[in-house]
DNA sequence: ATAGAAATATAGCCATAGCTATATTAATTA
DNA sequence: TAATTAATATAGCTATGGCTATATTTCTAT
């Protein structure tokens, strides 16, 4: 039963990266570019592109030919909820006293596979340490 | 950075999970048949046939056509290694507080993106609770 | 305004992992 | 032993996400 569970988290967090990070460019910078994202993921321009063309097609983005790039409402929720796991995840490596960098590193693919309980779990502990 | 190493851990996943279910099945029948693999995976038998003529291109099995399936050295020594980090990350999810269940489904998944730093965070922490 | 640079898009390739349908071989049972 | 059932293998399809090379469009500077 676990690994069904474990292939459909494989399938939308690639997806979930995607939107949380032009969430975070959309914030940052004003607007998300194919080569940011390109950038950012360590992947090629050609590659970016291909994905976000599906992440049209799914509806989770806005954009015109040769334009930089929009999230749809269904884009938002995908990428606040995402951001906010993400994060307790990362507080929650590092309340368990695990430096910065690494806790960055590992958060990066532990939060597309937590669930809400023990999502719920990582909130209590952080609540009852120092970064919360 | 952190992108592409859980890149390069999605790469090796599907590896060490069938090294160690193929280990378990080894240690708890005797032998290693594809559709016990299948079954436990719960994948088609075509889908783990071909996964499994991966794995032996690749070195970590020994097997003949139509016959059951062993592991190389190679293939051992990921298993091993595998279910020991396997192991403590279920423990530790346990001693977090959570049930046993949700605990199996998420550390299938999260057993892969744990560092060593963090996989000894999560021992030390094992063993200063009750379940170890 | 236009030439060159930068960004985006497309084409065509590879690998992986899913699936169903079918063929082949091995094991069981009548 | 022969027929049936079970297991394994193969063929052929889909989707995803990598890559490089090249085309097209937009932006920037001269
Ligand atoms: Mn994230
Ligand atoms: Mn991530
Ligand atoms: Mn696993
Ligand atoms: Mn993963």
């Amino acid at each position: 039963m676990s690994f069904r569970k474990v292939r459909n988290a494989h399938k939308t967090e690639n997806t979930e990266d995607y939107l949380e990070l032009i969430a975070e460019l959309l914030n940052s910078k004003g607007e998300a570019r194919i080569v940011d994202i390109a950038n950012e993921l360590s992947i090629a321009q050609a590659t970016a592109n291909k994905t976000i063309q599906r992440l049209h097609n799914q509806g989770f983005i806005k954009k015109q030919p040769y334009r930089s790039i929009f999230l749809t409402v269904k884009g938002q929720q995908i990428a606040s909820k995402s951001k906010k796991r993400h994060n307790t995840v990362l507080k929650f490596l590092m309340n368990l006293g695990i430096d910065q960098k690494t806790a960055s590193a590992d958060a990066e693919g532990i939060e597309h596979h937590v669930s809400e309980k023990t999502l719920k779990k990582m909130e209590k502990f952080n609540s009852a340490k120092k970064i919360v």
